[in-house]
DNA sequence: ATTATTTCCGTTACCGTGCACGATGATTAA
DNA sequence: TTAATCATCGTGCACGGTAACGGAAATAAT
C-alpha cells in the first residue's frame, strides 16, 4: 500500500481562507457561492492538484447507484442469455465498488409488455438504465421521461436514429453480413448459396438480419456475382418439421453445398446437416450460443461470427458507472463491437 | 439512488451486547477476545449478514492499493506497446475506484535490467503485481520475495511451470499455432509452405514461436502430409536486407505461395510481398500491430491471430484488484484467452 | 428607519471502519 | 493482603467528504 499525501478539501478551505462546506458548494455547483470565492477555490484545486477521494465521498453519500438493465425475456440457450449472463458477471463486479444492478425483461413480441416494463423500471428509479429496444416509438417514451428525471441511459445492440443517449455498443450488422460472405464462399467464387430463413412473427419490430443480409447481397455480388442464391423458410415453433423442409428442398438442390443463417439459430439445421453428411459443406451462422458451439466444434458448422453480448453489457455498464460516480463521458458514443470469427479451432477458450 | 439498509458493525455491536471494538477485533482477528464473545460475533455476523463497507474501510486505513506492472521495454509499434496501452486503460478505470498503477519496464535481453527494475518494483512496495516474466530464475527470486511480503501476483503472456500466482492470463500458444495452420491452408491440402524465421538474439530466454510452431507441425501433418515446409531467416536489425533475401529465396521456390511467421512481426515482409503481388497467395501472421493490421486491410496479410493483449492486461488487473480490495479468489487461475481471427473483413473494428 | 429577504458562508453532525488508548475486573506474584 | 500482570473490552478520535442548519451581512421592501 502507498501512503498518499492526498490534497483534502480542508487544505484548499485553509489555502482559500474559507470554510471546507464552501469548497463542497463550488466543487459540487450547488450555488450559494459568490464569484470571488467561487474562483479563489478554483484556483487553489488547480494549484494544489486536488482529487476528490472516492471512498469518502461514496461513503459520505451513503447511497448506491442503482443500474436498471431493459432487455427481452429469454429462453435458455439464446442471444439474449448469453446477454444476460453477461449483466450478471459485471453486476458482481460493479456491486464490488458499490454499484446494484437490476434485470427488467420484456416480451419482446409484445409492445404491451414493453410499456408496462418500463413502468416497473421507472418506478425503481435507477440513476442509469441500459436498453435494449425493440418497439421504435415506445423506446421514445421511455428515454424521453428519463431525459425529463435526468437519468443517463446507453442502449445495446440496435438504437433509434437519432437520440440523446450517453453511448451506444453494438455490432455493426451489414458488415457483419458482409464478413459473412467472406467466411461462406473461402473468398472463393461460388455457384449456388442457401440462405435458411425464419418466418419472422408480423409483430417483430426490429430485424437485425435485414442489414447482415444487405452486407452478405453485397459481397457475393462483388466476389460471386453468378452465384444463385436461394431462400428456404423454417419455423423454430414447429423443429418437427425442419428436416423434412430441408430435405424437400436439397432434392431439387443436390450441388447446393453452402449455407448460410443471418440469426443466432443455426442449430436448428444441424440435426438435418448431421443425417446428411458432406465433408465439403461450408455452414455459417451468428452468435455463440451453446447449441451452435457444439456443432462448430463437432464441425457441422464451418464458421460463427459472435459479438460477444456479455462484453457489450460489460462496456456499456462500465460506460453508465463512471458518468454516474465520476461524470465521466464515454470516449466515443458509437461502439462498434469487434466481429469475433470462430472457428473449431479456437471455439475451445470463447 | 438507491437507500441501502446496510448492516454495520454497529448493529453486530448491539446485536451482541458488546462494542464495536471488539467487533472489529475478531472481524480482523487481532485477538485479544475471550472464545465466548467471539463466538457471539461470528454468529450474529452470519445471521444479520453483515458486510463490510469498502469504502469506509479503506477510508479509515487512509492507504490506496498499488499495483505494480512489471513488463517488456518496448518500441513504438510491438507486442508490448499493445500490453502497455492496456494497462493505461485499465490503471484510468481502477483509478475511479482509488487504486494506483505503476509500470516498471525491463530490457527483455538484459538479465541485470531484470533483477534491478526487481528491486525498484519491490521499493514501491506495492500492493498487487502483474508479471510478464522472460527469466526464468530471476522471476522465481522476486515471487519469492513477494510471497514472503504476501503480496499476491498474477502472470500474463507466459508463466513458470509451478507457481504460486493467484492467477494467470495469457493464449493458448501450441493451440494458436494450430489455427494457424488452418487459417493458412484455408482447410484445403497444400504442396509447400513457407515459414519466416527471425534469428534470435541468444540471450534470449523465453520463446513463444516454439509452441506455436509445434501447434502448426502438428495440424500440417494432420491436414497435409505432404507439404514442403522451408524456412527461411531474416534478421528484423537490417530490414534492408529482407527484400534481397526474400527475392533470392521465392527464386528458386517461385510455386510457393503460402507464408507464415509466428511472430509479431509479419510486418517486416510486407514490402516484398507487396511488390510481388499474387492475388492467390496467403499470408498469416500474429497480433495486432498497426502494421500488421495496416497490410491485413490492404489485402497484403490474409489473417492476422490477436491475443488482445489489452484485455489481458485488463483482466490480470482486474483479479488483482478484487484480490486486493475484497480478498475475492478469481474464478480460474488458468485463464487462456480466446484467439481472435483477424481479416480485412473485421479488422475495422477491432 | 424598520422589517423582511437574499446572499453568502461557517458550523456541525453524520457515513462505517480502524485503531490507539485506557479502563475494568480477574488472576497471579510478592 | 497488596501490588503487579494479564485478558478482555469500551471509548473516542481520525479518515475525507456531504449536506442540513442557521447566522451574519447585504440588499430590498415597507
Amino acid at each position: 500500500m502507498v501512503q498518499n499525501g492526498q490534497i483534502t478539501i480542508h487544505d484548499i478551505a485553509r489555502r482559500t481562507g474559507l470554510s471546507k462546506g464552501t469548497v463542497d458548494r463550488v466543487l459540487h455547483d450547488r450555488g450559494g457561492v459568490s464569484r470571488k470565492s467561487k474562483e479563489k477555490v478554483m484556483a487553489a484545486i488547480q494549484e494544489l492538484g486536488y482529487e476528490p477521494n472516492v471512498y469518502a465521498s461514496l461513503l459520505a453519500k451513503k447511497e448506491k447507484p442503482l443500474i436498471a438493465v431493459l432487455i427481452p425475456k429469454h429462453e435458455p440457450d439464446s442471444f439474449w442469455e448469453l446477454a444476460a449472463s453477461g449483466i450478471d458477471k459485471s453486476a458482481e463486479s460493479i456491486g464490488a465498488i458499490g454499484v446494484d444492478t437490476l434485470h427488467f425483461e420484456y416480451d419482446q413480441y409484445d409492445l404491451d409488455s414493453f410499456r408496462t416494463t418500463c413502468a416497473k423500471l421507472l418506478d425503481a428509479n435507477p440513476s442509469g438504465v441500459v436498453i435494449a429496444p425493440m418497439f421504435q416509438e415506445a423506446t421514445e417514451g421511455l428515454t424521453q421521461e428519463l431525459h425529463k428525471r435526468d437519468i443517463p441511459y446507453v442502449f445495446i445492440d440496435s438504437k433509434p436514429e437519432t437520440d440523446g443517449c450517453l453511448a451506444y455498443f453494438g455490432m455493426p450488422l451489414y458488415k457483419s453480413g458482409y464478413l459473412c460472405g467472406d467466411l461462406l464462399t473461402g473468398g472463393q467464387p461460388v455457384q449456388n448459396v442457401l440462405i435458411v430463413r425464419i418466418r419472422r412473427d408480423r409483430y417483430q419490430q426490429s430485424d437485425p438480419t435485414i442489414n447482415r443480409r444487405a452486407g452478405f447481397m453485397d459481397y457475393m455480388l462483388e466476389h460471386s456475382p453468378d452465384c444463385v442464391l436461394s431462400n428456404v423458410f423454417i419455423d423454430p415453433n414447429e423443429p418437427d418439421k425442419i428436416e423434412g423442409t430441408l430435405s424437400a428442398w436439397f432434392e431439387d438442390h443436390p450441388q447446393v453445398r453452402h449455407i448460410v443463417m443471418f440469426n443466432s439459430r443455426i442449430h436448428l439445421i444441424v440435426p438435418w446437416l448431421e443425417s446428411h453428411p458432406d465433408p465439403k459443406r461450408r455452414v455459417v451462422g451468428f452468435d455463440n450460443l451453446k447449441a451452435n458451439m457444439e456443432a462448430l466444434q463437432r464441425g457441422i458448422v464451418t464458421s460463427l461470427i459472435a459479438q460477444r453480448p456479455d462484453e457489450q453489457v460489460r462496456l456499456a455498464i462500465e460506460a453508465l458507472t463512471e458518468f454516474i460516480l465520476f461524470r465521466k463521458l464515454p470516449a466515443r458514443k458509437d461502439n462498434y463491437m469487434h466481429m469475433d470469427i470462430l472457428t473449431r479451432y479456437n471455439a475451445e477458450y470463447y
